[in-house]
DNA sequence: ATAAAATTTAAACGCTTGTTTAAAATTAGT
DNA sequence: ACTAATTTTAAACAAGCGTTTAAATTTTAT
């Protein structure tokens, strides 16, 4: 256990775990200062306030998200091959990290909150160059000429939705969070294969 | 314009629609009361407590958004017809109230905030028999053996995310409402014959 | 060792929250 | 028409909220 952590540090980590367990509307900065162990005050002394405190979670959540997944389109790799490494990242960070898609949808969904800047987070994807390589893919007959919005909405969906709705689903399949879990993998599996069928063009043979 | 409301139901429809727009965390009393036109005194007059207020928007939502489109397993069509339909009415119904996949998820997944009654649910899916239908049309080779909730997951990852992420995706490429809305009716297309694709087993020819 | 700076604390600030009260206004029953 | 029940209102309640204050403590620098 490394305790080398300083009180704004720990502040700041608490507050990661609260924001996304709870939500800003969930929660309060007394709780958070109690979740770091220290008190309400110093939490605006840090921070200046719970918004604040709120816009810097958010934003570096955001930015840990995408930038765990999308840098693999940097490697020198098939295109298929990154797109499979892909979603096994995407699952890999989830099953670390569950909440974290829910938190940010919902968080965004009501965006009066705070503006935050998608600036940085763009450039991230693009730096990838992964936009120009699915266009590419596209003009060569590689994959299905699709707008680029509907393929990521389609990855998307397959990775993040299983993890947004384990309380749904525990709910109606009565299942416990190991089975839950074994579902998880067998989903990473399934949508990889779904996925990579319909968005690939199969080679002709001739 | 149908003004004859009487207060109580003034009450239960504003208030459905600021929890699903804010959240139970995200609102307040006297916010439900103005957007009914009414006070605070009122809501509790009616419905003794904010908690039990959301409690019976919550369960309404839920059955609501269930029965519109599971209905159609009740139906004398074919399995692959049935989810066609299916996918086509989960999507009419989301392009109508596309913040209630969100509302619902967020709210379960804090779950301590009030025990809800599934078993209603439950019901009303098994009383359409569509999980026997899928498990026969597996027994016969028609659709792949993949565990139901694995099946579940894959249709309902591909109908709800979209609309879950309408705020991210907007923000990330940059898109009008109205651009949204084209890329939502393309997805529906996209999804239904990628989900077809995939689970249904291709009849062999000979 | 001492003074200055930075950190931590307990207490308080106005304000909003969910809920309750008690009186006023309206409706219903006879 | 009169009474009783129902509905609506304005006002108040304690509790909790985000934030601030000012004093106490610790750290830093000379």
């Amino acid at each position: 256990m490394s305790k080398e952590l300083s009180t704004e540090e720990k502040i700041r980590e608490a507050a990661k775990n609260v924001f996304i367990a709870k939500g800003f509307d969930g929660c309060t900065s007394r709780e958070i200062a109690k979740a770091s162990g220290m008190n309400v005050a110093l939490v605006n002394y840090y921070f200046c306030s719970k918004k604040q405190l709120f816009k810097l979670v958010f934003e570096a959540t955001m930015e840990d998200f995408m930038q765990s997944t999308v840098e693999v389109f940097k490697k020198d790799l098939s295109l298929e091959s990154k797109m499979r490494i892909f979603i096994e990242r995407e699952y890999e960070f989830l099953i670390l990290h569950p909440d974290i898609p829910r938190f940010i949808l919902s968080e965004l969904s009501r965006g009066d909150k705070f503006e935050f800047d998608h600036a940085a987070i763009l450039e991230k994807i693009a730096d990838t160059g992964v936009l120009e390589e699915l266009l590419d893919a596209q003009e060569k007959g590689i994959i299905r000429k699709i707008d680029l919005t509907n393929v990521m909405l389609m990855i998307m969906s397959n990775c993040q939705y299983p993890f947004m709705a384990k309380s749904l689903m525990k709910y109606l399949n009565g299942l416990t969070e190991e089975e839950y879990q074994e579902r998880l993998t067998l989903q990473k599996q399934y949508v990889t294969e779904m996925l990579i069928g319909y968005l690939f063009i199969p080679k002709t043979n001739n």
